[in-house]
DNA sequence: AGAATAAAAGACCTTTTTGTCTTTTAATAA
DNA sequence: TTATTAAAAGACAAAAAGGTCTTTTATTCT
């Protein structure tokens, strides 16, 4: 497996892929979504429920209704949306999976890895939801195999 | 989960403390590794087959018998245990879990994250197994909770 | 040679992750 | 107010990961 889980990859595709419908007023359908990010459609539905839950993204039901982002959801960070799905492992967990392992009591890669944690971190902090949309209208970033 | 499948994290323990006993000469068997470690007795034992079916550690049956580092065991990478035990994908693969995401059609994460690939693999490969010794000896590092 | 030891091999089980399907609830529009 | 639409909810199933147990094979020591 990769950094994050199917689901957290399902699901930053996904929000991505929101904010940019988004932007133009537009609400989303699973289906379309589903369809656009090359992901089970059942499946992501469950993730988006689960995001929306959360108020990381909001949602109406019947005609019309569909995925959306609200105004301040354009900031929210990646970071928020991988922590929503896949919990803070990925933040705070130790590489060789000790559970003690702290600078007191370290494990071989504790200061390394603390290093390349920190810039993942970072990355994800400081990268929002809302600033692809520019390259993915232009067709410059891609969201499906 | 973490960066690494719970069976790469055991492996790189169990693999660390090998090299540990090897220094002095040692042989061990499963039982006092997973003691060591903190790992299951049996799934351990699996995941050292496959790590000495693939050359990475040697092993002798019977009395006296168990798990060592031959000579040149100690230079062998961190990476090259990884690559072993969970393969290519977190060298890699697409952050976003896109099949074809490349330089010339990215993800929106292809570069930012590729940066962080390449520091997590410069620092697996640059890492060797038997480095650690002089720590572990000290107990200044652990390999157990 | 025979007993004891320890890895190798493989059957089997449990939990988690991933994925599918059906029913219910809420919103809209005719 | 009824039909339609789409999310919410939840049951279910398949696959992968994680873990256990037993039998077989190789080695050593007596």
């Amino acid at each position: 497996m990769g950094i994050f889980s199917k689901t957290c990859e399902y699901g930053l595709r996904a929000v991505i892929f929101i904010a940019q419908e988004s932007e133009q007023g537009k609400k989303t359908g699973v289906k379309e979504i589903a369809r656009h990010i090359g992901s089970p459609e059942h499946f992501l539905a469950k993730i988006l429920q689960s995001l929306s839950k959360q108020g990381l993204i909001q949602s109406t039901k019947g005609p019309k209704g569909g995925f959306y982002l609200p105004e301040a959801g354009f900031d929210t960070s990646l970071a928020a949306i991988v922590h929503a799905i896949d919990g803070d492992q990925l933040f705070t967990g130790c590489a060789m999976g000790l559970k003690n392992c702290s600078a007191k009591n370290p494990c071989p890669l504790h200061k390394e890895f603390g290093a390349i944690r920190n810039d993942i971190t970072e990355l994800l902090n400081k990268t929002t939801i809302g600033q692809f949309n520019q390259e993915l209208f232009s067709g410059k970033f891609s969201l499906n195999n």
